[in-house]
RNA sequence: GUGAGCGUAGCUCAGGUGGUUAGAGCAUCAGGUUGUGGCCCUGAGGGUCGUGGGUUCAAGUCCCAUCGCUCACCCCA
């Protein structure tokens, strides 16, 4: 049998609805603070994400789905979609336009990564990212939609953590600190932290081990070396969370995995999805449009990954969906009769109602059966002695109530089911 | 890439210490009299017991390999 590629899911029609109810929330709170969808391709050149991302970063090094075309060409299946937006963004001078652009997206995602419990290797995300302005204000609002769109969908489990990476300077010397606060300890380091503090030192702060927590104790604080704009943004960030009333936390120990934050980072957590627990991540990247080859540009966005918060979702028990009904079945008491079934039910559609008839020749009891399941709020039995005379039978599956309408009345029939 | 657990009908699972035609519930389908549902009753279909090899007179049941799934590490949404 063949079955799907590993880390890959079929969503089927009895999950749908769970997509299409969260998809909807995020395309309407998405609009009310104006901001724009962007479609741009599943696959790009590899260099977008090799430049963008960051050449060290676990995305690029080992989770990439890169192949090589008949042209010869490298291209990538998209791992993040900050890079594309931006890529976008440039390319087709969305910044001469206007000054600031809102935009956000909804789209599947590629990383070759050991699946688990919510993650996949094909895996959706919904974010945004506004691009064209340095104000923290932007910071917050990021954090604002997507807390609004996860509590929307009823999430109580949430905590929100922020935190500052500062300017690339600030954060170099913070490196080199923490690097000296570390060179005596480094061989105590567990091995994964040992490798880390060549490739990556902040990364570190990410460990589990107990042992290397204990020893990142008394490490300098990066918010201790924030440059003095990005103390100030990060004040501003704090004091409008505030304003929101949205509770959070921060941690200096939150540092992102993609090379491109600056400034403001933060991530909503749930502790209802296993132990990945991350349900949404972003920040600021002020220096990634120039990187990317356009003009120096501020930016910040996040990224959320929609199995992660459905899942969190089911095991919440946050929202309940209403039953899929139909508007009408019809039941043919006749096997010829079909063509008049087939014509009715046609019109009906035309109509706007949902539809739906037996294909076969079963029995009037399994087509009630059918009814039945397919939760039908009216069905309507063709043929009979009634039918001779003109009349259709029509019948409230709620109350079991029958009621006769005229053949040639259907306008009766639409008022009684458009109530 | 590393580690652990698990693989029996569409789904959830039973199948002491290996022994005749592998079971249940749910789901599906058909019936329960003449043209009518949800409950109930009856019956039917559906399984190379993940795959391959080995031990044995005999394996779903033991051993090995392999594939797959799940969870965790790593990393990330």
């Amino acid at each position: 049998m063949i079955k799907a590629v590993t880390g890959t899911k079929d969503i089927l029609p009895d999950e749908i609805n769970g997509w299409y109810y969260l998809e909807n929330l995020i395309r309407q709170i998405f609009s009310s603070f104006n901001y724009k969808e962007i479609r741009t391709p599943v696959f790009e050149e590899t260099i977008l994400f090799a430049r963008g991302i960051g050449e060290e970063t676990d995305i690029v090094g080992k989770e990439m789905y890169s192949f090589t075309d008949r042209g010869g060409e490298s291209l990538t299946l998209k791992p993040e979609m900050t890079a594309p937006v931006v890529r976008s963004y440039i390319e087709h001078s969305l910044g001469s336009k206007q000054q600031l652009n809102k935009l956000f997206y909804i789209s599947p995602m590629f990383r070759q990564e050991r699946p688990q419990a919510g993650r996949f290797r094909q895996f959706h995300q919904f974010g945004a990212e506004a691009i064209g302005s340095s104000s923290p204000i932007l910071d917050v609002e990021m954090i604002q939609m997507a807390y609004q769109i996860l509590k929307s969908l009823g999430l109580k489990d949430l905590s929100v953590k922020i935190n500052s990476l500062g300017i690339p300077e600030a954060r170099d010397n913070y490196k080199s600190e923490l690097k000296k606060f570390l060179a005596d300890k480094k061989d105590k380091l567990s091995e994964d932290s040992r490798k880390r503090f060549d490739k990556n030192i902040l990364r570190i702060f990410d460990s589990k081990m107990e042992s290397d927590q204990e020893l990142l104790a008394d490490a300098p604080h990066l918010l201790d070396y924030l440059d003095a704009e990005s103390k100030n943004d990060f004040e501003q960030v704090q004091a409008l969370l505030k304003i929101l009333d949205i509770p959070f936390d921060v941690d200096a120990k939150l540092v992102r995995g993609l090379d491109y934050y600056t400034k403001t980072t933060f991530e909503i957590i749930s502790s209802k999805v296993g132990s990945q627990s991350a349900l949404c991540g972003g920040g600021r990247y002020d220096m990634l449009i120039e990187q990317l080859g356009g003009k120096a540009t501020p930016a910040v966005g996040f990224a959320a990954g929609m199995e992660r918060i459905l899942l969190a979702c089911e095991n919440e028990n946050s929202f309940t969906l209403p039953d899929d009904k139909i508007d009408l079945y019809i039941i043919r008491l006749e096997k010829d009769l079909l063509h008049n079934v087939f014509k009715l039910a046609s019109d009906l559609r035309d109509q706007n109602f949902v539809i739906d008839f037996d294909y076969s020749d079963r029995s009037v009891k399994a087509q009630m059966r059918e009814a039945n399941k397919l939760n039908a709020r009216f069905v309507l039995f063709v043929g009979g002695d009634e039918y001779k005379d003109g009349l259709l039978n029509l019948k409230y599956m709620d109350s079991g109530q029958q009621q006769l309408i005229a053949l040639n009345d259907i306008e009766a029939l639409i008022k009684i089911m458009s109530k």
